[in-house]
DNA sequence: ATACCTTTGAAGAGG
DNA sequence: CCTCTTCAAAGGTAT
């Protein structure tokens, strides 16, 4: 068991990626606010959620009025415009402060995590509770919910979701003491009302009480009997008379499962309230609300059901065959990282504060609102994902993300699919479209023809550099199109690069992470190159967008991450405009962010 | 029914 | 080592 400082030590093992986002936030909205200049219908979104976060009482009510008349474009575009609409009435709401300045969070106390010292819970941690319920609160738009809330407890918080996403969502048999539950919906079931719904404070450190058995029942199938009894936090894991308790441990795990039975609680409760309930025993899948847990793996409850239903006898033997095949190879799923953490926990907050179901558009939102969250903020989430990896490790050893690869969707498709979006870094080079066409100078040429990469490739930040230098330029936008959508996306310009940017900044305020490290690579010139970069054209920010596509728009090597965020997934001609609340836009804070990237290099 | 969109981050593959 | 790709969640939308 990994020794973890959740109590808000800084040994976070994913310090580097805090870091990464420390300041962003701030530095992005305060860019934003000085470069009304350059505001594009991005910043002028980000603008909004400036705002919206001073403003309480913004609204959603003018939506109607800022909505746009219809438009007619192509479906693809259009999407995309009503994605980015939703995204930007959404903003303002979506950015207001919660009911709770400065603890947007809501942690549940676990005074027994392995994870957290005992008794000193950290005021970040205790926050994370208070998020949820406000959500709540918000979500008390519905007369249901408000009765809920009346009733702080009201143990089925389901009833109260008038949306898909379920507001509150217990774990399953997950112990309600555990923390890991508290990063999203399921994670994040309180076990306790929040302070202000509850006066159940422990008096004497003024923290919330940890959820206790009387409390946590009606979250939970248990018997009255098992009031005062708390569940063993592997409940569902612990082999009932002999019973195989993972089906698929038949073959599906490389590795038998009884190394799960060696997790702390802590990790079960996790994997419990994160992993399907397939792998939990059938009376344990489901909620008392008889809603599936989410994280249910489809083809493993097809696979349980086939296994277990009458309807499945009457399948072929093929089918069967198949479905053995498919029971052998289970299909578990990513640990969640930091990010779709975040994403979970919020998006029923999102959802409820506005009327916006569509997820692109809310997870839109919800990336703005990630780099703006605080470092602290973001910490939380990073050690959960951290700690959701660990119990991910633990509960799989021999599970490799590789595993679900292709999980869905052909190979080729895909690959196509973004293969069809690549634009070539240089500016000399035509657009890639061939799939075997190298996308940079790099690959192209070799190392050992450097003096034929365009300056970008040398600098290893082609797409950065693209913009800068205007050598490499953005793939061509000379149709409208590309011009018109992508660009600008959060992720694309702003946010990953400049958090890690902004991470550097910050970052001189505390030691450098190991990602932060310059790469050995990284040569004088190549500083020069950096240092001397000057601001990206906003029309080549734009255009280069559709850059993200090659790992675009990002400072590149320096930044670790930067591979992450570079996804050419996202089409060029979708990228929503949106997000562009980047500071690439900015001119003058931005530029001095890769400046002082450098210089922290060099130094 | 399936894929896409959209976000960030992690991890794997390949150069 | 670096870049690129895929997947994780989610739910409306498009094909």
């Amino acid at each position: 068991m990994p020794q973890l400082n959740g109590g808000g030590g800084d040994d976070l093992g994913a310090n580097d990626e805090m870091i990464s986002f420390k300041d962003e936030g701030e530095q992005e909205e305060k860019i934003s606010e000085n470069s009304s200049a350059e505001r594009d219908l991005a910043d002028v979104k980000s603008s909004l959620v400036n705002e919206s976060e001073t403003n309480q009482n913004s609204s959603s009510d003018s939506e109607a009025e800022r909505r746009p008349p219809p438009r007619s474009e192509s479906f693809r575009d259009k999407t995309r415009e009503s994605l980015e609409e939703a995204a930007k009435r959404q903003d303002g709401g979506l950015f207001k402060s919660p009911p709770y300045p400065g603890y947007p969070f809501i942690m549940i106390p676990d005074l027994t995590s392995p994870y957290l010292p005992n008794g000193s819970l950290s005021p970040t941690a205790r926050t994370y509770l208070q998020m949820k319920w406000p959500l709540l609160d918000v979500h008390a738009g519905s007369l249901q919910s408000r009765q809920a809330l009346k009733d702080a407890r009201s143990p089925s918080p389901a009833h109260i979701v008038s949306n898909k996403v379920p507001v509150v969502q217990h774990p399953h048999h997950v112990h309600p003491l555990t923390p890991l539950i508290t990063y999203s919906n399921e994670h994040f079931t309180p076990g306790n009302p929040p302070p202000h719904l509850q006066a159940d404070v422990d008096p004497k450190t003024g923290i919330p009480r940890p959820p206790h058995p009387s409390d946590i029942s009606p979250y939970y199938p248990l018997s009255p009997g098992t009031v005062g009894q708390i569940p063993h936090p592997l409940g569902w894991l612990v082999p009932q008379q002999g019973q195989p308790v993972y089906p698929i441990t038949t073959g599906g795990f490389r590795h038998p499962y009884p190394t799960a039975l060696t997790v702390n609680a802590s990790m079960s409760s996790l994997f419990s309230s994160r992993f399907p309930p397939h792998m939990v025993p059938p009376h344990h899948s489901l909620h008392t609300t008889g809603i599936p847990h989410p994280a249910i793996v489809t083809h493993n409850v097809k696979q349980e059901s086939s296994h277990s239903d009458i309807g499945s006898l009457n399948s072929s033997k093929q089918d069967a065959k198949k479905e053995e095949e498919k029971k052998k190879q289970p299909h578990i799923k990513k640990p969640l990282n930091a990010f779709m953490l975040y994403m979970k926990e919020m998006r029923a907050k999102v959802v409820a504060e506005c009327t916006l179901k569509e997820s692109a558009a809310i997870n839109q939102i919800l990336g703005r609102r990630w780099h703006a969250l605080s470092r602290e903020e973001q910490a939380k989430y990073y050690e959960l994902a951290r700690k959701e990896r660990q119990l991910h490790m633990q509960l799989y050893p021999g599970w490799s993300a590789r595993d679900n690869y292709y999980s869905t969707g052909s190979p080729k498709k895909r690959k196509a699919k973004h293969r069809e979006y690549f634009p070539n870094p240089c500016l000399s080079l035509p657009p890639i479209t061939d799939l075997s066409a190298p996308k940079k100078c790099r690959a192209r040429f070799g190392l050992d023809q450097q003096n034929n990469w365009c300056g970008p490739c040398r600098e290893k930040k082609c797409i950065r550099y693209i913009q800068g230098e205007g050598s490499c330029a953005s793939p061509p936008s000379s149709d409208g199109s590309l011009l018109e959508s992508p660009p600008s996306s959060p992720s694309m310009v702003s946010p990953s690069p400049s958090s890690k940017e902004s991470k550097l900044q910050t970052e001189q305020m505390q030691p450098l992470s190991l990602t932060m490290k310059p790469p050995p690579l990284l040569s004088s010139s190549q500083h020069h190159h950096l240092s001397m970069a000057p601001p990206p054209p906003l029309a080549l920010l734009d255009n280069s967008g559709a850059g993200k596509t090659s790992g675009s728009a990002h400072n590149g090597p320096l930044d670790p991450s930067d591979v992450s965020s570079s996804r050419p997934t996202g089409s060029v001609s979708s990228r929503p405009t949106s997000a562009c609340h980047s500071h690439s836009l900015l001119p003058s804070s931005t530029m001095t962010q890769p400046l002082s990237l450098v210089t922290k290099s060099i130094d």
